[in-house]
DNA sequence: AACTATTTATAAGA
DNA sequence: TTCTTATAAATAGTT
C-alpha cells in the first residue's frame, strides 16, 4: 500500500524512518480501536519509538485494568507477601504507609533526574552530584562492555560468513569446470556425429560470472538484521 | 479494505464479529510486527477477545522486557494515581498495586544509580546516560548558582564589615585625639603645678599604635564559622 | 501537511 | 478454517 513494494527491513535512512514510524504508529492505533469497537475486544498497544518515546493506547478498557488482567491471565501470579505480611495493621494503614514510601521514592528519583533541584541545600547538591557522576561512569562502562562484546560477536560471524562464502565460490569454480567440460564434449561429438544433443541442466546454485553483480540472495549474509542500530554499516568488504 | 465499507460500530452477528474478530488480530499483529521492523520499535499487543480469551504479541523485545520498560516510563514521573482512583477494588488490591509500584520505582532508583545495570538493553543503557548525564548537569548548574549566591552574599557582609572598621577606627582615632589632648593638658598641668596627677585609666578599646599587629578578635568579623566549607580560606584582605 | 499511485488488508462469498 | 476476489484502506514516495 505505497508507491512501492515494502521491504521487511529495518529502513536505513532515518528522516524516512521517523516518518514510516509516524504514519504507521497512527494506523496502528486506529486499527486497535476498529476491532476494538467492531469486535467489543479489549487492546492495550504500547510502543516505543526508536528513541526511547513512549506512545501507548487502550481500547475497551483503561491501559491499567487490561495490564491487570494480563499478568492475571499470564501467569497465575505468585501471591504478594502483603496480604500475608502485616496482618495486625488494618490495610488503610498500611496503605498510607506505602504511599509515603512511594512519596519518598519519588522525590529521590526526581532529584536524580535533576528535578526539583532548589530544594536541596548546596552539601546535599555536592553528594548528588558524586552519587550521579558515579552512575554516569558505571553506566558508560557496562555500555562500552556490550558494545564490545557486541562487535566481537559480529566480528566472529563475519569471520564465519566469510568462510561460507569461499566454500561456495570454490564449489561454484568446480561446477563451471564441469560445465566447461561438458560443453567441450558436446561441441567434439557434435562435430564428429551428426546430430544434436540436449543441454545440460543448469546449475541448481545459478551461474555466477566474473563481475556479475547479483542480490547475493544466498552469498551475502542477512546481516542487516543482526547489526546493532549503533554500528556503522559497513560499506562492504 | 473489503467488498462493503466498514461501518464504525459493533458487529451484532456473532459469527461475523469472530470471523472479522480472527482476520483483524493476524493484521493487527502483522502491521505491529511491521512498524518494529522497519522502524526499529518495540511494540507490545495485548487483547483480550470477547470472549476473554488472552491474544499477546510482542516485538522488536520481549514482553516483559517492553512492560517494565512501560511501568518505569509511565510510573516514575507521575502523581499517584492509586489513592483516590479505586474505591471499588478491594484493598488488597490496592495494596498490591502500590507495592508493584514501589518495586517499579526502586528498580529505577537502583538504575539511576548505577547498579544492576546489567538487565539493560544496549539502547536503555543509553537512554540513562543521557539521562544521568543531563541530570549532572542540572545538578552542576544549581551548585554553581547557589556558590555565586553565597559568593555574593559574603562580598556583601565583607563590605559592611569593612565600613563598620572604618567607624571604629574613626572613633578610636577620635577618642585617641581626645587622649592627646588630656595628656597634654595633663602635662600642662603637671608642669604648672607642683603635685603629682594620677595616670588616666587605659582606654576600655585598647590603644592601637601604627605599625601594630593585633589578633584583631574585635576587628575581624568571626567568618570561619559560616564560611561554606568549600571556599578558600583568603589569606587576608 | 497534502497528494496520489500503488500496495495491502479485508468483507463477503465459497 | 481457508481460499478467492472485489473493493476499501493504508501508505511510500513525492511535493
Amino acid at each position: 500500500m505505497g508507491r512501492g513494494r515494502v521491504q521487511l527491513r529495518r529502513i536505513e535512512n532515518k528522516i524516512r524512518r521517523q516518518v514510516t514510524f509516524s504514519k504507521r504508529r497512527t494506523g496502528l492505533v486506529k486499527k486497535a480501536q476498529e476491532i476494538s469497537v467492531l469486535c467489543d475486544a479489549e487492546v492495550a498497544l504500547i510502543i516505543f519509538s526508536p528513541k526511547g518515546k513512549l506512545f501507548e493506547y487502550s481500547a475497551g478498557s483503561s491501559m491499567e485494568k487490561i495490564l491487570d488482567r494480563y499478568e492475571r491471565c499470564s501467569y497465575s501470579s505468585q501471591e504478594l507477601p502483603p496480604p500475608s505480611s502485616d496482618p495486625q495493621g488494618n490495610c488503610s494503614t498500611e496503605c498510607s504507609k506505602l504511599l509515603r514510601m512511594i512519596d519518598v521514592l519519588q522525590r529521590s528519583l526526581r532529584h536524580l533526574k535533576g528535578e526539583e533541584l532548589d530544594a536541596l541545600s548546596l552539601r546535599e547538591l555536592q553528594s548528588l552530584e558524586m552519587q550521579l557522576d558515579t552512575a554516569l561512569k558505571k553506566t558508560r562502562t557496562r555500555k562500552n562492555q556490550l558494545m564490545l562484546e557486541s562487535i566481537a560477536q559480529l566480528q566472529k560471524k563475519e569471520k564465519e560468513l566469510k568462510e561460507l562464502r569461499n566454500q561456495l565460490r570454490k564449489k561454484l569454480d568446480e561446477s563451471k569446470e564441469v560445465r566447461e567440460i561438458d560443453r567441450t564434449r558436446d561441441l567434439e561429438r557434435q562435430n564428429s556425429s551428426s546430430f544434436a544433443s540436449p543441454r545440460p541442466p543448469p546449475s541448481l546454485l545459478g551461474g555466477r560470472e566474473a563481475g556479475e553483480a547479483d542480490g547475493g540472495t544466498l552469498i551475502r549474509p542477512p546481516t542487516n538484521t543482526t547489526l546493532p542500530h549503533w554500528m556503522p554499516r559497513c560499506s562492504e568488504e
